[in-house]
DNA sequence: CTAATCTCAGTGAAACTGACATAA
DNA sequence: CTTATGTCAGTTCCACTGAGATTA
């Protein structure tokens, strides 16, 4: 990957690939090492934000598909960090809520995830990171007319 | 995925993989309907800038998997884009070059991409797109000390 | 002997899609 | 009737590993 071809060097899409790979692999390997993954913080995220809710809603809030949340809940409840309990008012509905380890376990993946951050983010100032996030959320947020 | 939850929201890693696979989606479906992909693109640029080369030369400009190389290869060789020919001088090796059809096939791919980016750029303007390549490459590229 | 080159087979994860039973 | 929910099965693509055959 040394004698990247020039016109390659500065392609946006390219770029963004090479930088969330990398991002990634940081991120998924050092959650690996807390025995978790991304989409176990992010739905351990969205619990402790916003409370209890239906995995129906939980997809909305993660982006994790509905049937790809299955697997992640079955994962977090089997460790024993949230509940899945039937809806009494809606009875095709789980409701999952964070157990107390659950609340636990948020607080430390959350300081591991921080930490992570700081570092793949290192070679740039932190005026600079800031510019990064800005531009990115520019890219992604969906246009207002 | 409208109600993403504070904390995520300016995470690097995730806004990262946001706008990666966004333009993912973009470039990929793009020279779907040009009958090629992504990978197809990196060899043709990297044999139109710096001429024939063998299989692990190739693997070394464009960053592809020496065992994914053999399929763009083939790929490339079916539609007669490329000629696969023996290393006369290292018989382990084929030097692998473009054909006319490739270096016709390599323009037009060059314009469609440059289309597609300013499309997934179209949020920024020029100057922001170049902030955020450099802020990019800086991040990307490997230390020097 | 070792090392490099190409090839093939296969793994593991991500990002989907489709279909189904149940219940509203 | 339709729609929403949770679940399961399965597809496609990517990034990567490992091993074997050939040749240096």
């Amino acid at each position: 990957m040394e004698k990247t071809p020039a016109r390659l060097r500065r392609v946006p899409s390219r770029l963004l690939a090479l930088a969330a790979a990398q991002a990634d692999r940081v991120v998924s390997s050092g959650l690996a090492e807390l025995d978790a993954r991304k989409w176990h913080y992010s739905a351990l995220v969205a619990l402790h934000e916003s409370g209890p809710a239906s995995q129906a809603e939980l997809s909305d809030r993660t982006g994790i598909y509905r049937s790809d949340l299955v697997t992640v809940i079955n994962e977090l409840a089997e460790r024993g960090l949230v509940a899945r309990t039937p809806d009494p008012e809606d009875r095709r509905r789980n409701v999952i809520s964070l157990t107390e380890a659950g609340r636990e376990r948020f607080v430390r993946l959350d300081e591991a995830l921080a930490a992570m951050q700081d570092e793949l983010m290192s070679p740039l100032t932190a005026a600079e990171r800031e510019q990064l996030v800005d531009l990115l959320l520019k890219l992604v947020l969906p246009k207002r007319p």
